[in-house]
DNA sequence: AAAGATTGACTTTTCAATCTTG
DNA sequence: CAAGATTGAAAAGTCAATCTTT
């Protein structure tokens, strides 16, 4: 995990002040995404992974992605997202079929039934971080948020994506 | 969801800014989530939920907790709870028993082995920890983390704990 | 009847194995 | 064989219904 053999040794707990900060940290991320599945599960029968499928096929140009970019987009795996989109697909808001240029690849696109949900979803999840998160905080504290969140996904060695 | 019944009439989506910070945010706490599940399945075949409940019993006078308060020490669900220290009880980690003093209430407690298997799993969690957020930040970076979760926690209407 | 907790059925997620095309 | 994606089985999570004690 370490290069330097000095630190290796030492077992580095975390203190009392650190403690202070990852707690209510860790402890957000695992209430805010319940808060937003069930969220979006009690008012659009969609999770919150699966709203992000939708939203990421809705923005691109023919609304049509390649599975393996969506995932990425998503913050799911490959695994996960074929699951989710099968089921979405059973639903009538997503197609699938290989790409015409190369057979391995799959494309996805968003149907109009697909579009329509996510336009109907969005206010209600769009309140809902307003709601949870936006209003909770001033415009900088929550730029602050974003950046601390950018700056730790963009440093991360290779577990975070 | 306001009382305001001018702001209730517009749809207020996300503007560009506050985008360009709640995707990396969210996307943070699905990816970190994931590490960090990962990395206790892979080196000690618990979930970070499990973790926590173990963590939670540990630091209880006589390793000992109500299941209501320890869900909310683990912020998760009764039921979910319920489910989770089956399984650790199964494993030998945890017992339940009724309260003595009041029989609606069940008692937690971490085992012996329940410990140990604390103790030797805690070091390898804290160090996915050090090296996926604490690392990456400076010390005034984290506490500010720390400062913005809690405020996003504690002012919650009723949604987030 | 309410508080505290558990259960069962269903859905979602994960992991490893597999399939298919280049 | 590697890249891209899917599959199946097992584990975890969610919701609603249920049970027990007060």
């Amino acid at each position: 995990v370490t290069s330097d053999p000095s630190a290796a040794a030492e077992p580095r707990w975390l203190n009392e002040q650190e403690l202070a900060a990852w707690r209510p940290f860790s402890g957000l991320m695992l209430k805010l995404l319940s808060a937003l599945d069930a969220q979006l599960q009690r008012d659009a029968d969609l999770s919150f992974f699966g709203y992000l499928v939708l939203a990421g096929l809705s923005e691109a140009p023919g609304r049509t992605r390649r599975m393996s970019e969506l995932a990425v987009l998503s913050n799911g795996s490959l695994s996960r997202l074929s699951h989710a989109v099968a089921t979405l697909e059973r639903r009538g808001y997503v197609q699938r079929c290989p790409s015409p240029e190369n057979g391995r690849i799959t494309l996805a696109t968003l149907t109009d039934a697909g579009y329509a949900k996510l336009v109907a979803t969005a206010p209600g999840h769009v309140e809902a971080v307003r709601s949870l998160v936006l209003d909770v905080l001033s415009e900088s504290q929550f730029q602050q948020l974003g950046q601390l969140a950018t700056r730790i996904l963009e440093s991360d060695p290779d577990a975070c994506g």
